[in-house]
DNA sequence: GTCTATAGAAGGATAGAC
DNA sequence: GTCTATCCTTCTATAGAC
């Protein structure tokens, strides 16, 4: 039942040299041409899935002709690459502030599991679902570069989830504790909605609550 | 954030009656051509998804030629509604037969959710997939027959969650508690792995674990 | 950066023989 | 229950004009 892995101490990144490496890292202007294609994509792609999204579907939702898509992009899988690769590096920025921002351990274990939340529901809400549930649609090649970008985003979690571990605020092993939450809150996606009289910052309260084995009253 | 639901008291319903109908449902014999096909089906949407097989792919699988496979199947759809109407009856008949056999409420708890990481990681578990993140391949008025299945199935999680709340055992609301299971248990089909040192029972104990209030000492 | 026109490939489904 | 042959549609991607 024990991991070999749970022996090793697992620490969380420095936040400052991340934040710098991730500030590097450029994104497509969501108000240029190609930025509103890729916005129209994400939400395209949410909804009817990578498959059945035709170029010509997404042109049209855009007000072009299918054959101008290439212009822009490669081909399709690019597309698809283009949606995750600026969601990963925009979410990824938002948990560096928001960990930098926490005073305890308690509060980064929130701050990590709202971020989440408010990434699979808010305004990056139909990105975010691309990335997690259209991943296999994805060549490999063009999976082991987003990789990388998602182990940064993991050794976040990681590291706060192991620090909790071994402060006693959590109980169990760090990976499987990770791998059920990703997949309790990815699944958010499918059921949550902000007008049903819980917010965001509510159910993040309670994923917490459910989870942690001493909470400490909040104000 | 408390749902108008929470105040009405949500039963378990009879287990006896649930049997004998689930009993009366029929599916077909796994031994048949037609078995052999679904069989078939189910691993390869799994593995390359609904859309990305083709009959083609699921003819040479079989051994057949792709125009013999609409001697069985009217269309496309129909397989993969008949993959999701198979698995959801076959895991329903043994949540109920698990659910009998349970003596305490905490029993009856980690019984769903042990059957249904067996359900998702053992021998149904590329159709538990498939029923899972295919969904909304399935055309609608396919998913509305699948979708009374569904309720059954449910209804049981909500009985034995919501008596859980009643008693103290959870904390929080039932079908936020379930949704958020549903998210993490459906999830350990892409990391979880029988041979990796952790059993399907242990993982259901580090679940219950995870999630209950006052957890009592097993033997 | 967008258009028109179209090449070229692949997929779902049918018909009738065996 | 399976085979062969094939129709018809849909889709990605390209080429070159504007």
């Amino acid at each position: 039942m024990e991991s070999p892995m749970s022996s090793k101490v697992i620490e969380l990144p420095s936040l400052e040299a991340l934040g710098t490496r991730l500030a590097a890292m450029d994104t497509v202007d969501p108000a240029s041409a190609k930025g509103r294609l890729l916005q129209t994509a994400a939400h395209l792609f949410h909804v009817r899935g990578f498959d059945r999204t035709t170029v010509r579907d997404l042109a049209s939702a855009v007000g072009i002709q299918s054959g101008s898509i290439f212009h822009h992009f490669k081909n399709k899988d690019e597309i698809l690459e283009a949606v995750m690769h600026d969601t990963i590096v925009f979410n990824t920025r938002l948990v560096i502030d928001a960990l930098r921002a926490s005073a305890s351990l308690q509060d980064q274990l929130l701050a990590l599991i709202r971020c989440e939340l408010e990434s699979i529901n808010g305004v990056t809400g139909e990105a975010m679902n691309v990335l997690v549930f259209e991943w296999r649609n994805l060549p490999e090649d063009k999976q082991s570069r987003i990789l990388k970008l998602r182990d940064i985003y993991e050794s976040l979690w990681l590291g706060v989830i192991s620090e909790a571990c071994r402060e006693g605020l959590l109980r169990g092993e760090p990976f499987v504790i990770r791998r059920l939450l990703t997949g309790a809150l990815s699944w958010t996606s499918t059921w949550y909605r902000k007008d049903g009289g819980l917010s965001v910052a509510q159910l993040a309260e309670q994923v917490l609550q459910m989870v942690i084995c001493q909470p400490v009253p909040r104000a």
